[in-house]
DNA sequence: TTGAAAGCGCTAACAA
DNA sequence: TTGTTAGCGCTTTCAA
């Protein structure tokens, strides 16, 4: 591939020369500037990011860490940043932690090595003081989106506040038992539960981890058949709410007849499901595109003592046919 | 960030003594090595990528250009390569083309920029000859994934034998009626309707791309009206299915009563659906994997006039409830 | 076994 | 306006 030195060679002017020309920044007599965008024009320049990186500039380059992008909502999310990144002429460095913490913290190694401008990560939990450590040792701006992070620069969806409205929502359509999938420690059950327990309904809320196959059926129909009132599933995404649907339906379950069921994060595929799934919506776009402008922001003019930026975002409620 | 001259300071020996240390495939006197780890150790030394990339060797980067990343097979796939390719200490700098030939152009330029080893590339169609020359332009070891490129390196399913399958099998469960959702360029529509020709179906076989919502209803009701013989539905990936599925099933057709439906690509909610979808599966870990291996292969040793590589791969059936 | 020197491709001083 | 020089962090000669 040609060189800023041999386009120069073959238009007999320098190097330096040849560099003003192709940033375009300085002036340079308008004869010489037509002979080297020829040149580089006939060969295909293509610029060296390496060695503009090196260089001490920016590398153009954004380390994009999340948990699963096989996940819809992921690679949806990716898809979004990677889109709004190239707006600005960055490329993005992808890694997928799969949700192993120990991939989690080499990769955030492996993201210096690459001198990223800058970092937009999905942690695998709510952060801990460790990985609040090797993230400082970045030293480039970091965002976290869809979590928040103490300190750190981040945007995200009220999980409490999430959880909250799907209780009212679900104690408003007349449900009176409820099973969260998920991880108790999720932000949203917690808001959920909360706002639950408010209304009376404690002692009528049971949550489970997200199960396999049989073992999802299992712990369904005892959940179902151990208690009376209307019953309604909420589940932690809507990958788990499909294999609930799923689950439902072999056990002769009618939804929402006999059971409302409850995604999270609105997955086009939602729409689709028959029946049609409830969901809770998050603003994907307007996370990604404004994350990516505050790492930007960052990268462009650094003004360190800066306070971290902290934005919750609301998320909405897409009601359909399954609740 | 510390660098390997000044670590070299810090210890006093040269820096070229640090790098071999460092690089570990040069004999260091043991004092050395172990005052010069210790000291990389201690402040966490990561090696500037950049700098070995410019300095003629390899960027440890792999492109990875693909049409469209929240498709899920797409994701899955993305996952699947970012894998391997970590496995051997590369990254992945993802491309994500949108479907749009402009990008697809412009990002193959942008990976030259970054002086990827190489790359994994899903062309937007079966390529053509501009295509071609912009690929190999970037002189660095290219490999079409899931798509056949001439004198390419490809590893893909070979979709005419796969969509023959799927008409071997709907003929066989007593389907006399067809219609294919996706272009008519697509090779699984051609071997599917060769096969079915061949069966004596020539003149019922249907074909429409794809269309929203209402759209895709009206279709498919004025099709289902105005034959006879029993019905099914082919469409070219899962996501289409799951829409043709909500389609039927907002104009009271019952699957598999009325209409039979077959996906492509058989991704993770087919096998929840309500009915479950009988698709296509892609090996898609096999696909990943020697991808990657190949590309690499190339990347270490490189022999210019080797022969491109043409592997493609079968498709198989899995069949659950919608047929 | 180690150090000195060169150079990858580029930008940013500084001089002319 | 242009050229000269230096240097980013590293690997690779070549000497010692």
């Amino acid at each position: 591939m040609i060189t800023m030195t041999e386009i120069a060679k073959l238009t007999g002017v320098s190097q330096p020369t040849v560099s003003r020309v192709l940033s375009g920044n300085r002036k340079v007599d308008p004869g010489i500037r037509e002979r080297v965008l020829a040149c580089a024009r006939e060969h295909d320049y293509q610029p060296n990011v390496l060695a503009k990186g090196l260089q001490g500039r920016k590398t153009m380059l954004l380390g994009v860490l999340v948990t699963d992008i096989s996940n819809g909502f992921f690679a949806d999310l990716v898809k979004r940043i990677e889109m709004e990144a190239r707006k600005h002429g960055y490329s993005i460095l992808l890694f997928n932690s799969d949700y192993n913490p120990d991939n989690e913290q080499e990769y955030l190694s492996v993201v210096r090595r690459y001198r990223v401008d800058g970092a937009l990560v999905v942690p695998i939990r709510e952060t801990s003081a460790k990985w609040n450590g090797y993230v400082k040792r970045l030293d480039v701006p970091v965002i976290t989106v869809t979590r928040r992070a103490e300190g750190l620069d981040s945007i995200y969806v009220d999980q409490a506040q999430a959880g909250a409205m799907v209780a009212d929502y679900l104690a408003g359509r007349g449900y009176g038992r409820f099973l969260f999938i998920g991880r108790d420690c999720d932000g949203k059950y917690a808001g959920f539960r909360q706002a639950l327990e408010a209304k009376g309904f404690g002692d009528r809320i049971s949550n489970t981890v997200y199960q396999d196959g049989d073992r999802l059926r299992q712990t369904l129909r005892e959940w179902f058949r151990s208690g009376w009132g209307r019953a309604a599933v909420f589940a932690g995404n809507d990958i788990y709410a499909l294999r609930v649907l799923d689950a439902l339906r072999s056990l002769g379950l009618s939804v929402p007849g006999n059971v409302g069921v409850i995604g999270f994060d609105d997955s086009d595929m939602g729409s689709c499901l028959n029946p049609r799934l409830t969901s809770v919506s998050q603003p994907l776009d307007e996370m990604a595109r404004r994350a990516v402008e505050r790492v930007l922001e960052r990268v462009e003019r650094p003004e360190p003592q800066e306070a971290a930026w902290d934005v919750p975002l609301s998320a909405s409620l897409v009601i359909r046919e399954s609740t």
